[in-house]
DNA sequence: GTAATTTTGTCAATGTTTTGTAAAGCTTTA
DNA sequence: TAAAGCTTTACAAAACATTGACAAAATTAC
């Protein structure tokens, strides 16, 4: 670059006008009636504008195409005109559930949430975690709730528990505050009677159980009648639940990755035992390690929050033609 | 930060209507005819509103949807919405009526209930259990349901355990369907700010979980501030949790008679950890069998529901008044 | 249980404000 | 001198405000 930095560079009002998409005529408006910019003028009483000015015109016009009213936001500054602007960025379906806000805004929340939520862990203050928890529910709504927080904060909480920032007390105690709140998040949302069953678990040895209670979390939205059997379970105590609840399906979490062959030989044991007409499901940070086994087993792998939904979605429709 | 503050954000109704999800219309009537939210105008009379005023709307939206009537509650604080809104979130709605009936009728009425939740256990069916336990917690209020339902329940599951009539599945499946419930039975019981902490866990080896629940539970309907950090933990991580959580006590449940040292080294290892300022309390059904390790450490034994209770009480006690 | 009353969401009619656009007449600039 | 800019004035569509009314729903009274 040159010397040239926004104090100095001038422009005429043409020029803004086409650098900034808003119409001369418009600009002189906008500053005649409420000051949303202030050129310095030359002798003759040309209009003279900054970079910062063409900034800022931008920020405003991008904002009123959005719905602000001009007069209400002419004059703010320009951080401000981007936090507007970077609010409304995600507004593309803005209809959940039929009333309530935009998804954009409370998944503009959501970071602020994260951030509270995580502090909460990293202080190990449980009440904290909960009381942030509930109200995060309450203000973003279930959907954005486990999409956009807690998805990405037990992400975190898995990242941070390998670089050794957090302990697995730290885990122990979030997974049981998410359980002790999984009662409102299913009241929420009713079940069908005859919804197709689910069971969620951990095999041996997979001792994090944040996965798979997400994952329990999300089927029961999508509908499903999910039996939490927590983590660390022998396949035979697996396949008892499935045969018990007659489930047509069964999702597992593999959250850690290890190099002895007991995962494989419980996934291949739990085939065995469940057969062919149980779909297995398996996500998981280290799902992508155990690949091999998954393969030959023949197991569904989820691949991100919308995967395993549609995946829920595929299976509880051939759940339900079958039955009819 | 920038200076975007929620009360210098100004909005004009139609945004206000879209973010909040109450048509432009009932924005106005419930101005005029509740004052809900006191815009201030623009020059020319239009109304102007902050990022508060639109929390709020959603909020009286969330409430209206849940049955209340906007007259009443237009003129609540933020704060109070929003607990008016979580407390809905575990909507049970624990009223009796006032009609109550005698301690002797509920003691009877429970009896029946544990037939039907061990069934619903045997049957491997997770929501009748946990329909059950709603109706009875709200049926024979907290302390009874506790004391006569969940304690004999949970005494016979483990017999059933033993006599293998029940698979660690059933016991998963329970613990699942009980956890959930912790959030009910805890908010009917408001604890106080000062409340003693306590941890709760099972040492290594010991995978059984539902004695610590119970335990939690009890101790949180005694006062206690309790953080549950569930079943088989190493005694580093359980001392971390007292360590981070400043606990004056642990509670550990032993349900399993191991013959192995694994639970007597543990145990050694937790009083070296914690130190002597902290109460280790241990119950169980297997807690006698490490009768010795408990005297050498010098660990409180829990001899039933109520000598748990009175143990709670005196070191809430001796609690209350190191501190002053 | 029914009738009277109040609450509450919605709408319509009518007038005002906001806001983008544009024309007219004059001035500056290249 | 032609192009671009300035100011003033005007205009019309969209959005907003106010008032008053109405009917369904919820409460209350009988």
């Amino acid at each position: 670059m040159t010397g040239l930095n926004s104090d100095s560079a001038q422009y005429l009002i043409s020029t803004v006008s086409k650098r900034s998409g808003v119409k001369s005529d418009l600009v002189r408006a906008w500053e005649r009636r409420y000051q949303a910019v202030t050129p310095t003028r030359t002798a003759g009483g040309h209009r003279v504008y900054t970079d910062q000015d063409i900034a800022r015109l931008k920020l405003l016009n991008q904002a009123t195409g959005n719905g602000h009213s001009i007069s209400q936001i002419a004059r703010y500054s320009l951080d401000d005109l981007k936090n507007l602007i970077k609010d409304e960025a995600g507004a593309v379906i803005p209809v959940l559930n039929g009333k309530t806000t935009s998804v954009s805004d409370r998944v503009y929340l959501t970071e602020d949430y994260i951030e509270k939520c995580y502090a909460a862990v990293l202080a190990f203050d449980a009440r904290m975690l909960e009381s942030h928890f509930e109200n995060a529910i309450v203000e973003l709504g279930t959907e954005v709730f486990i999409e956009h927080l807690l998805t990405p904060l037990l992400t975190r909480i898995g990242e941070r528990w390998i670089s050794g920032e957090l302990r697995p007390v730290h885990e122990h105690m979030t997974s049981s505050v998410i359980r002790s709140l999984t009662y409102i998040l299913r009241n929420n949302n009713p079940r069908a009677a005859n919804a197709p069953r689910m069971i969620v678990s951990t095999p041996i040895g997979q001792l994090h159980e944040l996965g798979a209670l997400l994952a329990a979390i999300m089927a029961e939205l999508s509908g499903w009648q999910v039996t939490y059997l927590g983590a660390n379970l022998p396949a035979e105590e697996i396949a008892a639940g499935v045969k018990y609840t007659n489930a047509c399906a069964l999702t597992l979490s593999l959250s850690f990755a290890t190099d002895d062959h007991i995962v494989a030989k419980e996934l291949r044991r739990l085939k065995k035992l469940v057969g062919n007409n149980v779909a297995i499901i398996v996500g998981g940070r280290a799902a992508s390690h155990f690949q091999g086994v998954l393969n030959e087993v023949g197991v569904l792998n989820i691949h991100g929050y919308a995967h395993f939904r549609q995946i829920l979605n595929e299976l509880a429709a051939k759940n339900l033609e079958q039955e009819s």
